[in-house]
RNA sequence: GCGGAAGUAGCUCAAUUGGUAGAGCUCCAGCCUUCCAAGCUGGAGGUUGCGGGUUCGAGACCCGUCUUCCGCUCCA
């Protein structure tokens, strides 16, 4: 390819919205930033990938059913899961140096400095006096008492400004202290400003009524609070799993780089629940298993990794990454997370409700450890769209541009030409495309030179090209073409059928589990 | 959010120090009848991202705003 990387990735941004994958939301307005529609045929493709997931988790595996929950969920599932207060965070930059901190780890660290003052002293006072009392030292001593008062002067005026969400005051706070930028050395400090990374919704026809409701950040809360239904209700025997598909909400501050981190993405997750003891064989399990479905798409082993996470999220025992090679980088596209059974031992808190399982085995009760599998569904479309686009240069010195879709997830599965639009062509063509359009996406096009209409094709990922030719007529054969190789066999038309059938339907990928 | 670059037709780009917005490809109708984008004729498509200012006159200059791309943090 001797398209520099940073054009590639334009080139493919370009290509998306020249043929009706993504747009721009609301682009006759200007658009609105980070956030995407997903045209005719990136409805279609994204459907395919969601539809290829959902089989694989729901369709093969006998223990794993699926739900849909409502985006809207009460105010306490979030509190409960964390995400009210992890999602929280005052933030603050400096001017000089253009970093951004959080106010009140700034405040933290310089409290931490104090800290650090009053133990330097009490070490020395130590090695001073025999019999030394460090209580009494505490309270006597006027350098560490100072130092102290300072300390909790500071904790004071700062949980204050927490609980009233006066973040001048936090920003008065960090200029009393006179605490400066590591990196600048200076104290010329922005305003600090809340970014609050749920968006939220008013619920309730009359204000006074209303309460405020969140748009889930995701989709997992969902599956939690409804475990015990799901469990109840189909007779779930541990381990299982519950899996769902769905939009979820981030107010992110840098939302950037096309679809890979949106405000509106979709998730598709699958929470498994086992038997304390056993998760870490079951999260072994699901990092491998979805690795082997991601490798099933054929886009490159190569292009996928894992990256195990180090440090870990407040809920997490174990976490790993599934990366790929996008056209900026490896980037995350599926986690794995061992989340013990934090989740549900918080709703059992939060809610007043056992939240457990009777395991007739053991002949007792527990609340079930989790497994989280879960995949960025646009993040997945990107990947695949970034991997199938080629720009090709023919032998003959033309280039190609053609999207090398895996054919099961292809927005088109197939495109019929009559290759001149007379002689009767065209009625036998619109023939086969009544005869499969039951079973595939099928197009008809009779518009300009055949060579013209297969790159057309190639260009939206189409991997079948059918033409009917003045032979066909006789014999009852069309020619089929490659979209990859661009090679052409000659077929009977009632044996189309089954040709497409092996090679285009999920099926053909399902197989390969 | 901060800094840098950019925004002209569906796409890629022009437009002399400020003087009537163009080209190629695409698209549509027709001719031609050809198995890999290249023939012929005609046609559609733009309040130059948006709003204001300077000027006799702004695509260009100034201010604001929106959006995209590249860096700085987190995440699916």
């Amino acid at each position: 390819m001797s398209v520099k990387p940073e054009d590639f990735f334009k080139n493919i941004i370009s290509h998306s919205k020249e043929y009706g994958y993504i747009f721009q939301s609301s682009e006759i307005y200007d658009g609105l930033s980070a956030v995407y529609d997903y045209g005719q045929n990136g409805a279609e493709l994204k459907k395919n990938i969601r539809e290829y997931w959902w089989k694989a988790m729901v369709q093969l595996h006998d223990n794993i059913v699926g739900i849909d929950a409502a985006i809207f969920m009460h105010p306490t599932v979030w509190k409960a899961s964390g995400h009210v207060d992890a999602f929280n965070d005052p933030l603050i930059d400096n001017k000089d140096s253009k970093k951004r901190y959080r106010a009140d780890v700034l405040i933290e660290e310089h409290v931490a400095k104090i800290e650090d003052k009053i133990k330097k002293e009490v070490e020395k006072a130590a090695k001073r006096f025999e019999n030394f009392d460090e209580a009494m030292f505490r309270s006597t001593n006027a350098r560490v008492v100072e130092y102290q008062n300072k300390i909790n002067e500071i904790n004071n005026r700062f949980k204050t400004a927490l609980n009233e969400n006066n973040l001048a005051e936090v920003r008065q706070i960090i200029i009393d202290c006179e605490i400066v930028c590591p990196i600048s050395g200076s104290r010329n400090w922005t305003d600090v400003r809340q970014f609050n990374l749920m968006f939220s919704t008013a619920m309730g026809s009359v204000s006074e009524e209303a309460s405020t409701i969140y748009l889930r950040p995701e989709t997992a809360q969902g599956i939690f609070v409804n475990y015990l239904n799901v469990q109840k209700t189909g007779r779930m025997k541990i381990p299982f799993g519950i899996a769902q598909t769905g939009k979820a909400f981030r107010n992110e501050i840098v939302a950037r780089q096309f679809i890979f981190r949106m405000r509106e993405f979709e998730q598709m997750e699958m929470q498994f629940f086992v038997k304390p003891g056993t998760e870490n064989h079951w999260y072994d399990y699901w990092k491998e298993n979805r690795l082997k479905w991601h490798l099933s798409l054929g886009l490159g082993k190569e292009n996928y990794k894992y990256h195990d996470h180090l440090k870990l999220a407040h809920y997490a025992k174990a976490a790993c990454d599934i990366e790929f090679q996008f056209p900026f980088g490896f980037k995350e596209l599926e986690g794995i997370h061992s989340r013990s059974d934090f989740d549900l031992k918080q709703h059992e808190e939060h809610s007043g409700k056992k939240l457990q399982y009777f395991d007739v085995e053991e002949n007792k009760s527990y609340v079930p450890y989790v497994v989280e599998t879960s995949v960025g569904l646009d993040r997945l479309f990107l990947s695949i769209l970034s991997a199938a686009y080629k720009e090709e240069l023919l032998e003959n010195g033309e280039t190609r541009v053609v999207l090398s879709l895996p054919p099961a997830l292809a927005p088109t599965k197939v495109a019929i030409f009559p290759l001149v639009k007379k002689d009767g062509l065209p009625e036998l063509a619109e023939k086969i495309v009544s005869k499969l359009k039951f079973d595939f996406n099928v197009a008809y096009d009779e518009k300009d030179t055949v060579g013209k209409r297969y790159r057309r094709q190639d260009a939206i990922g189409t991997p079948y090209c059918i033409t009917v030719d003045h032979q066909s007529l006789e014999d009852n054969c069309v020619t089929i073409r490659n979209r990859d190789t661009m090679q052409q066999e000659r077929i009977n038309i009632d044996a189309l059928h089954a040709y497409l059938e092996d090679r285009v339907t999920l099926k053909s990928l399902l197989k390969q589990l």
